[in-house]
DNA sequence: GCTTTTTCTTGACATAGATCACCCTTTTTA
DNA sequence: TAAAAAGGGTGATCTATGTCAAGAAAAAGC
C-alpha cells in the first residue's frame, strides 16, 4: 500500500521549508563537515528536502534504480538484502547524520532495500547533480569516499560478531554501538529507545528471536541493563564493554595507580 | 622476520620493468576502465610496480598508517581484522585486478591487515598522488567509488551468508564465487586450485576446520567436487548453484519448454 | 632423503542456540 | 471499544556445528 508510492513523491519542496545544511544542527556529523561556505551553498542547492516518512514506508527498494542518496535528517531507517531464496538480512540501522544508499554505485541499481522504522525526514541527493559536485569539491569527494569506507569497515566489523562472537557477545555489541551513536548526537548514552523491533535486532545478529528475548532477560537479571518496552538503559557501561570484546574501559583507575 | 620489512622497500623501480596499464592484460578488469589514453597514461605514473612479494609477507598492516591502495597485478592476497580480544576475521580474499585498501580512507589507518598468499606481484598507487588524481580525472574518480561501493555490496552479502546459511550453503557459495571471479579472469571455471588453506576458508566462513574438511569429504561423495589438495574441480555446477541458493541455472531447459 | 612441523581428515562427544508451542501484552484497525 | 494482528516472553526439546583427540598426509627444514 504505502510501500508502492514512490518516495519522489514526498520529496518536492527545495527551499520551501527554509531548512540549509549552513543551519543544520547535524552539519559537524553529516557531508558538510570540511567544506567551506561556498561548496556548502553549493551542495545546498542539490538537496531535496521533503516532507516526514512515515514508519514501514521505503526509501528505496533493493532492484530501484539508483538516483539518491539519501541523508537522514531525523529518526531512523533500517537497510536489508533479500535473497534469490527470500531470505532477509538487515545489513545496518541508520540514525541522523547517516548516508543511504551509496552502495548502489557500483550497479545502476540499489542491492538493498531501505525501510523507515519511525517518522522519519531525509535530505535527498539526487545522482547526477552528487556526481557532479564531487568533480567540483574535492571536499565533498573526500567526505563521501570516507563515508564508503567506513561503512566497509563497519560491514567487516559486523562479519567478525556474526562469524566469532557468541550471542550473548552479539547483543552487547549491539547495545554499545547504538549507545555511542547516540551519544555522538548530542543524546544519552545510558538511555535512549530502540526503534527497531525485538525481530529486526535478532536477524541483524543472525539470531532467533527467542534467543534475544532471553538475553534481555538475563542482562536485566544481571543488572546490565534495564528495559521497559523499546526504552532501554544501561546499568553497568563497564561489563557490557568487558562483555562485548572490548578493551577494558575501567582500567582507568589501574592506570591511576600505575603512574 | 620477512612480515617485519616494509612492503614500500620492495617497490622502487617505477618505469625499469617496461609494465604499463596500457598494455596490461587486466585493464578490462581494473581501475583503467573506461579512461580515455590521457588519463591512462597519468595514472600510469603514479603507479609503483614492484619486485613480487613472497607467500606469507605482509602488504600492509591493521593500525598502519593509509598512504596507499594496491592493485594485484599476479598472485592473490588475504585481508583480515584482528579484534582487540586476539580473534581474527578473515574479510576477504582477493585476485588479480582487485584493489586492496581502500577501506583505509576513513580514517588514516588501515582497518586491516593484507598478507599475500602465494607470490603476487602488485601495483601500488601512493594515497598522495591517487587522491589527486581522483580530483583532475572524474573516470577513475568514478571507478573508485564504484570499487567501494561493490565492496560494500560483497560485504553485505557474506553477512547474509554468516547470518541465515548453513555450513553446506556457505561452502557451496565460496566455491561459486571463486569459480566465477577465475572465470572473468579468463581461467577455468570448473578446475582451479585454491590458494588459501582449509584453516583460511572455515575461518572466512565462520566455521570450525573440522566442518570444512567433512564438508569437502561430503562433496566429493555425491560428486558435486573433486579435490586433490588445493586443486578443485567442480563437477555439478547445477547442483552446486540450487545449494548455494542461487537462483535455478539449470531452468533454461523448462523455460525452452514453457515457450 | 629423512625429520620435524604444519595441514588435513575423521570419529566421538558436547552444547549453544534453533525450533516448536504457548501465552501474555501492546498496537492497529474497523 | 471490541476484535484482530503484531510484538514480546518463556519453557521443553532438538540439532547443526563446535570441541577434543588422534592419526595420516603434505610441506618445510636440515
Amino acid at each position: 500500500m504505502a510501500d508502492s508510492k514512490n518516495i519522489l513523491d514526498f520529496i518536492s519542496t527545495s527551499k520551501s521549508t527554509g531548512t540549509h545544511c549552513s543551519t543544520c544542527s547535524l552539519s559537524s556529523l553529516c557531508l558538510p563537515i570540511a567544506l567551506d561556505n561556498d561548496d556548502l551553498d553549493a551542495l545546498d542547492e542539490v538537496i531535496k528536502r521533503g516532507r516526514p516518512i512515515q514508519k514501514g514506508e521505503m526509501l528505496f527498494k533493493q532492484g530501484d534504480k539508483f538516483h539518491a542518496v539519501y541523508a537522514i535528517r531525523t529518526g531512523a531507517v533500517k537497510g536489508f538484502t533479500v535473497a534469490p531464496s527470500g531470505e532477509e538480512q538487515i545489513t545496518g540501522f541508520h540514525l541522523a547524520s547517516e548516508l543511504v544508499g551509496l552502495s548502489g554505485y557500483s550497479e545502476d541499481v540499489y542491492p538493498l532495500s531501505a525501510k523507515v522504522l519511525e517518522t522519519t525526514t531525509v535530505c535527498e541527493l539526487p545522482l547526477d547533480r552528487l556526481d557532479q559536485l564531487c568533480d567540483e569539491i574535492p571536499g565533498l569527494r573526500k567526505q563521501i569516499m570516507r563515508n564508503m569506507s567506513g561503512e566497509i569497515r563497519q560491514d567487516q566489523q559486523m562479519m567478525l560478531q556474526l562469524s566469532k562472537r557468541s550471542a550473548d557477545e552479539r547483543l552487547a555489541y549491539f547495545l554499545l554501538d547504538l549507545s555511542q551513536r547516540f551519544e555522538r548526537r548530542g543524546f544519552s548514552a545510558k538511555s535512549f529507545r530502540l526503534s527497531m523491533s525485538r525481530v529486526d535486532i535478532s536477524n541483524y545478529l543472525g539470531l532467533a528471536v527467542e534467543t534475544v528475548s532471553r538475553i534481555f532477560t538475563r542482562f536485566q537479571k544481571q543488572e546490565l541493563i534495564a528495559t521497559e518496552g523499546k526504552e532501554i538503559s544501561i546499568l553497568n557501561m563497564n561489563e557490557l564493554n568487558a562483555l562485548a570484546g572490548n578493551p577494558n574501559l575501567e582500567k582507568t583507575c589501574e592506570t591511576h595507580n600505575q603512574t
